[in-house]
DNA sequence: GACTAATGTAATATATTTATCACATAATAT
DNA sequence: ATATTATGTGATAAATATATTACATTAGTC
């Protein structure tokens, strides 16, 4: 199963943004923040891209798309396949 | 304006791909294919990630968000802001 | 020229991201 | 304990990526 994590939490803290600031200054809802850095869905190249710039990395830093070895859904992270 | 290009058209060609063969891989369709390359949306995360390892590359070794100084549109590139 | 493969376009339908708004819980401070 | 701020959830609506199908055009070959 492939699955997504972010980095957004993490780095988040490093910059002392809270999701409401980092969605302003992404443009986006805080909601859709929210569950962006919950890994719970999957977002638009674009979005990613800014989220990852707002954090002074790059989008692979931030997002991780990874395959797990198991076959079972797990949790509600974002099921990719 | 901030647009996109990507370089899936070059690396398509070091690969000997068809665009047929790219979206296959992928699991896409050729018209999402089409569209994706010549930048004219804004694909997923997740696409975006399938695509750039199906060519060996990373995202932002293959989707190049760049802002182009200009406030005009220009010609069908996709507008991302 | 005709033939074929590859690329491009158009119309419509579906799926999923994203917005909006309202409320619930957690954490922290006073 | 009560404010206050941050985080989380639910329902519904809007926007847009993506699928599908069929046709048009370009490039290359015979």
């Amino acid at each position: 199963m492939i699955k997504m994590r972010t980095r957004i939490k993490e780095l988040r803290a490093r910059y002392e943004l809270t999701q409401d600031e980092l969605a302003d200054i992404v443009n986006v809802s805080r909601r859709t923040m929210l569950y962006l850095e919950k890994g719970k869905y999957n977002p638009s190249l674009f979005l990613a891209y800014k989220v990852a710039k707002s954090l002074h990395s790059t989008i692979e830093e931030v997002f991780i798309i990874e395959d797990d070895g198991t076959s079972s859904p797990d949790g509600d992270a974002l099921n990719l396949e």
